[in-house]
DNA sequence: TAGTGGTCTAGACCACCCT
DNA sequence: GGGTGGTCTAGACCACTAA
């Protein structure tokens, strides 16, 4: 075919919605069997030639499409070797969703403890949090986390039971991500982060092992996952002493 | 021409260098320009097609040079206008760099009064944070920042003489990046911000008009050029009372 | 050596903006 | 209407990987 690129636009604008390009709608229906777990994570998808022609595309809006989600981290280029469904070990979410980083520069990721695990009535801070009906059933975990020996972060999260049913009857890992993508088939895909400076509270202090009082950050973390739903509340008390939030603006 | 794809490609592999794309040959070359100040900020560059055939590429290649420069925020496209350069304006410097963002949701910019500005030789620490030599000097400004009539912010700013030559005897306004690109052609181009929970201490309090001990933020951040050379070191110290720092992640 | 993604080109048409 | 960036295609070659 060596016809002109006319394709569905008309279509879109007779929708009333003022056009949306032919990556843009490959891309959509890529992410589409990605949630659907056509291809598992680690998994190669396709070569962009296959996906053209099974689309009815060109290879290079296939590669648009492809390059906009690479740039979301939703999946990996590999030149040579093809292109993969992101995996969620410890490695990705460390460097993408874990800011807290030692002053010397050092990316530990901490270990956890188990406080613990209750499913309960979602509160009204929570149904606000995570878009919840009225008596929508939440589970609860509350933890500790470590560096080595050094206890720095007690954090609490809420998760919808919708989303992730028998999760409080599961054993927890040390990386929650990698199980919500391993046993529910829920990706994160982008956290909002909201950080204040607080007095630790007389709770979280004994917990941490430092005298109440003692200045910390609380980061209010809701992860949202490709569909952009959140799935995720997560408030977490970190101490600074010997680490800091690292935030990298361009 | 319709010969295929060669050109500098040899150069490259000759130079030891493992292959530089043409895009990011052509992309170099555009923001050396844009350095040199060619176009001034808000000014349009040349169509795609007079840079394509200006430096000797086809229109896609210029294309994708121009594209990485706009997901840098170094220029601005707009269909059917033009490509122009990124102005430093208050908005753009809100939603770029400045992350305090009201429990409400409110970006407003906080109004600033300046406490003192002096010159000075550089200490070893600000030597260290802008990697200056030794016996450089320095310009140190300390301001308020306040929302309204409620102070939030004291921070203490440090750059180098060489690059901001008479700043210490100019009127400091309160958007100090559009003035570092207007009056020194100094471009920010990003940050690296490090974020702890400090208890105040007795000088920053009573600046702020808060008992000594409140727990706020302390950011330090390093903003670099274009180049990526260290232009500035500023240590903010925040309360967090009815803001918070706002950090989405994908 | 074959197959993949990455780069580059050339040309057509579309959406948008200004005059 | 004329110019700009945006999309789409088609085809060629380059760089990298693995068998």
């Amino acid at each position: 075919m060596t016809a002109p690129a006319t394709t569905e636009t008309g279509a879109a604008a007779e929708e009333g919605l003022g056009f949306r390009p032919l990556y843009a709608q490959v891309r959509d229906r890529l992410i589409r069997r990605l949630v659907d777990g056509v291809w598992a994570p680690g998994e190669p998808l396709p070569s962009e030639m296959q996906l053209a022609a099974e689309l009815g595309v060109s290879q290079g809006t296939v590669r648009k499409a492809l390059d906009a989600m690479a740039a979301e981290n939703l999946v990996v280029r590999r030149q040579g070797r093809g292109t993969f469904v992101a995996r969620h070990d410890e490695e990705r979410i460390m460097f993408q969703f874990f800011k807290l980083v030692g002053d010397d520069g050092a990316r530990t990721f901490p270990q956890s403890r188990v406080l613990s695990v209750s499913a309960a009535r979602a509160n009204a801070g929570e149904r606000d949090a995570l878009k919840l009906e009225r008596d929508a059933k939440v589970v609860r975990i509350r933890r500790l986390r470590s560096f080595g020996e050094t206890p720095a972060i007690v954090e609490t999260l809420t998760l919808p039971e919708t989303i992730f049913p028998g999760l409080s009857a599961m054993e927890i890992p040390n990386n929650l991500y990698g199980l919500y993508a391993m046993h529910f088939g829920v990706t994160v895909a982008s956290t909002r982060e909201r950080i204040k400076a607080v007095a630790t509270c007389a709770q979280d202090a004994e917990t941490l092992g430092v005298p109440a009082g003692t200045p910390a950050l609380k980061i209010d973390r809701l992860a949202l996952s490709i569909e952009r739903q959140p799935v995720e509340w997560r408030v977490s008390v970190c101490l600074t002493e010997r680490f800091h939030y690292l935030s990298e603006l361009r």
